[in-house]
DNA sequence: TTATTTTTCGGAAACGTTTCCGAAAACTAT
DNA sequence: ATAGTTTTCGGAAACGTTTCCGAAAAATAA
């Protein structure tokens, strides 16, 4: 596995190690002819500069490095081909990496990242993510940084976000105006701010149709199926199901619609449910799930510009927020007949 | 976005590098107390090596390259999630491309791992790798690789591959035994030796049990839901739909669905579906999918293994194949009622 | 032709490490 | 104390590039 290098080049070329890389670097200090002459030989010789040793005195790697907390919905690798679009075009490619919704891992990942000098990084933010330091200090250093879907507060970072209170109120008035007042809201954990605003958009529809809302009309299950599946089993034991379930998002609608539909109850005169960033699954499901579609690959579009502006420019860059909307499909789960 | 270095270090304690570097690589040629010192310095001042500038005297990066074909459906990631597992174990980190099924961009996404001295590389090919030039390239630099999923013939490289020609073939005697005789398969493209395996277990099957079998009973339609569509469309226009279709994987079988359901037909007593590589959508579908379950995660953890032991064995390492097992999961989709 | 400018190139330092080699310092044995 | 070992450390080369600086070569002007 031996690398052949610029030395080897310019001893075959009997000339020096500047004139090599002068004539790889394009550089206009060199004749046309033995710009030819090298690059014919370096071709023979199958020489190609070593991309570690650029690295070291070059600072550009054209290299951008994406994290997202999960990747088995495809939320995440949705909004990656969106980026990977608008990336590939101007010659960057993209490495991703996963951190398993696991706050550790998703540090490790980061670091790999910085450790290989990658331009700039895009994260989504795992659902442990309270600490957020490590991201501080590369803001510090006003490392090229974007920030999208799951965000965090206070962080001053460039962040692309959809515009899930409005989105979540549209769901729950889709509920309630067909006369669905007793509901429950399946939300996410505490610190996301996605899910903060998904809840307060749940409330809000409640407080503008005049309804009465109580603490145990919110329950916090995380975003997997499973959470929601364990939530809704003990609210049968209980006695305690609702009209109406809305969710954090799909998986989780998911989740409550197999407990039910294995327990016997019709979705959705007995119990309507409504889902959130839609999935393929949505229209594939019996019933159908309703649920709101965000524009994911525009997501990953918009993501990828705001960083390209931060690196291509590489002046300070005023952190912007993008607020993205979607639209809200109506299927059966959530239409009385 | 300065970054300290050692010559920082070694300064500030009026030390040689080397006494820093040795500090830091745990050698034995240095005394206790110096060693911390040189420690506690480094991290008041936040000094870490820089990985780059190892990377160009050490060889291992401890960084793992793995390209995937898409990652859409669940099955890639969650053998993504399988690799990291073990991994994360031995301290790698797992870097992902994805090549969105198309060659050129593979070729890229491998380049880039090797660009950024990934200690070994694991991938499945796209539907459109026929030429595998670059990674035979590879092979001969004795660069650790392993194929997975979707691999081709030609490659004496280590692999893990799934036991398509046994499940395609009970996945078809599961129709037949039924008496549904008229049979369609749906196969996946021609140089993928996944496809083909699939395709004869198809072919093997309707063999055993003495049924002839013509040309038009296989239709080449890739990997996609909408590759499926089409072609279901086309035989309802031409009125040669069979009384069962045997998919290549699950999206293409949720698109027979589909347009099956959407033209009035009822499943499975008209047509019957199975699919292959079961997604989690399976279960949920109406009617409910009957498809081939593979140990997606151990698929993973077995590809994680086999580059391990080439990265640790460097001597040069005889490829081995090695073959996984699943398991036919029956629902409504081929029970006929 | 000679003097001046421009083009082309080689040498060497720099990027931030690791590691080999040998010298200094600290021990041990006599 | 002296000689011999062992431990600890500094200097310098190496990894493979890019780039600055100045010198040689070529081209232009006088």
């Amino acid at each position: 596995m031996r690398h052949v290098t610029i030395k080897d080049v310019a001893k075959a070329l009997n000339c020096s190690i500047s004139t090599v890389s002068r004539a790889f670097n394009d550089k206009y200090d060199i004749r046309q002819d033995t710009r030819e002459r090298v690059m014919k030989m370096a071709k023979k010789m199958g020489y190609s500069p070593n991309p570690i040793a650029q690295k070291l005195t070059k600072k550009q790697t054209f290299n951008i490095g994406v994290v997202v907390p999960e990747f088995i919905n495809s939320f995440f690798p949705e909004v990656i081909i969106g980026m990977q679009e608008v990336f590939m075009k101007k010659g960057y490619q993209v490495l991703i990496m996963q951190s398993n919704e696991n706050h550790e891992m998703e540090l490790r990942n980061l670091k790999t990242l910085v450790d290989n000098f990658v331009d700039g990084i895009i994260i989504s933010l795992t659902k442990e993510s309270e600490n957020t330091d490590f991201l501080s200090e590369l803001v510090g250093k006003e490392y090229p940084l974007v920030l999208f879907n799951r965000t965090n507060e206070s962080l001053s970072i460039s962040k692309v976000v959809f515009d899930d209170y409005k989105w979540s109120m549209f769901a729950t008035e889709h509920l309630i105006e067909q006369g669905i007042k007793d509901l429950i809201y399946l939300r996410g954990p505490k610190h996301s701010t996605l899910s903060e605003n998904r809840c307060d958009g749940f409330r809000d529809a409640h407080r503008k149709h005049k309804l009465p809302i109580s603490k145990d009309k919110i329950i916090e299950v995380g975003f997997l199926r499973k959470n929601s599946i364990e939530v809704v089993e003990k609210l049968i034991i209980e006695d305690k199901l609702p009209k109406g379930f809305v969710c954090v998002n799909d998986p989780t609608a998911i989740g409550v619609i197999e407990v039910l539909k294995r327990n016997g109850y019709k979705i959705p005169n007995d119990v309507a449910v409504i889902g959130f960033t839609e999935t393929p699954m949505a229209s594939l499901m019996d019933p159908p799930l309703s649920s709101v579609v965000q524009p994911c690959f525009q997501m990953g579009e918009v993501a990828a510009e705001l960083l390209l502006k931060q690196i291509e420019l590489n002046t300070f860059n005023i952190p912007e927020t993008v607020v993205l909307s979607g639209k809200l499909n109506i299927r059966e789960s959530s239409v009385l007949k």
